[in-house]
DNA sequence: TAAGCGAACTTGTACAAACAAGCCAGACCA
DNA sequence: TGGTCTGGCTTGTTTGTACAAGTTCGCTTA
């Protein structure tokens, strides 16, 4: 009994959702029943729920029955970080190979991205990552000094970074912040995913952090366009998707 | 009385995190003395800091005290779905124009979007939207037939259609689903946004939902190149974004 | 017929208590 | 010196209770 009783709940209820047993628009079970159907306290039933809630497959309101707004599984916060892991969930071969990695002092941006102090070493790698053989994004990653070595001695061809680096140093990629947007392919971009220079391409800048809080890497992901959707639900009560203006 | 403890704790906590109280990396109190201090009980504190965790503000783990990851205030779900509100919020004019709006039958694809009958009538309009008068975005949204006659009575200058709506017919965006990818301008888009033909557009497509779960719209927004960015925080605890394969 | 009212139902908020599980630092031992 | 271990602290899970607030729907009434 590894997993928390409301997370058992929880899965068991999506299930229900994805299989269609409630199709969209439908009402869930009161509180009150679904709780005495798993004999357990409303309490943990709300907890179950808040957990579909914040993927959006549920809404609710005060006095309401709760009802059913999607059906499509989301994925975990490993398959939105790891390229790898997020291809093989789809079924697809996803591999990569290192272009270049550098090492040098940071600039101020980066120092603020990273939380360092300006001039700090940093390592800069550029990937090319493919899906079923197609190359589809090209990655420019900056690591900060102290994973540096690690990031150093994987192997260049390596599918998934994220889980090498959790098999070699338990470092384990907790938080990110995303921004995303849409830029021209530069004529880097433009040879290495093979398209016309000043296509679209999505962007995508993140930075991730490990469980102490700590910045790990900063990143500019490009996408070649048609390759590749971002996917999100939200609500009057859960918005965590924000939208900024450009630069 | 009327906004929860927990949303006030909530937002007193936010304050001081977002003032430099707690900067980025540190630790917050503990949920006991937190609760002490509040003069509230631990679960309602937890609800407090489940609140800024959603927002992306701070991380947990079992065992250790939370840490602080952000210090960014994220905004509201209207200011989300409305380009109006948001752009008011953050200092911006903005305007808007319908250039067409006409009525036809929905075509299979839109059915299935719309939770509709194929054949049933819809309303596709045309909006072009301005950022200090600047073209930033073309709308291409199709509204469900039942709320038609509502959206044909605003005025074509109209500028937040959501609260328009919600002031004439009461109507309430509540869910929503969102897509986000890149394409090239077509010449349309290129005319309307003063850009040129093929240049990268960020295209966000979207369904918004009433609160009884009602599909209300389908939207199509196309954002010229720099003038917006998505953002979003996520963690392993809450991962709310996904990334799909394209099309 | 249509508006209004109210009772039953449902979700939201808050409190209190207990135990489980993971983290951390200082003490201890080799 | 370096590793291990333990005890206290902190967050996670679960139960139970009580009341507040909003929705729904049928019944009454004008």
């Amino acid at each position: 009994m590894t997993v928390a009783r409301y997370e058992q709940i929880a899965s068991e209820l999506r299930d229900e959702i994805v299989r269609g047993d409630y199709p969209i628009g439908a009402q869930l079970p009161s509180e009150t029943e679904l709780a005495s159907r798993y004999a357990v306290a409303r309490g943990t039933i709300r907890q179950a729920v808040a957990v579909l809630a914040a993927e959006g497959l549920v809404g609710s309101r005060q006095g309401a029955r709760r009802i059913v707004l999607g059906s499509e599984r989301s994925q975990s916060f490993a398959e939105l970080h790891s390229f790898a892991q997020w291809a093989r969930s789809m079924g697809y071969r996803a591999s990569g190979s290192v272009l270049s990695s550098r090492r040098r002092a940071c600039t101020a941006a980066e120092a603020e991205r990273l939380s360092l102090t300006p001039g700090e070493e940093i390592l800069t790698v550029l990937r090319l990552r493919r899906l079923d053989g197609e190359p589809v994004l090209v990655e420019r990653t900056v690591y900060a000094g102290w994973i540096a070595p690690a990031v150093e001695k994987l192997d260049p061809e390596c599918e998934s970074v994220t889980q090498e680096l959790y098999e070699s140093v338990g470092l384990v990629f907790a938080y990110g912040e995303h921004l995303i947007d849409a830029v021209a392919a530069g004529s880097d971009d433009a040879r290495l995913l093979g398209v016309r220079r000043g296509s679209p391409l999505l962007r995508q800048r993140r930075t991730t952090t490990s469980q102490e809080g700590r910045p790990v890497e900063w990143s500019d992901d490009r996408y070649r366009a048609g390759s590749v959707t971002f996917s999100i639900r939200n609500s009057t009560s859960a918005n965590p998707l924000v939208r900024r203006a450009g630069d």
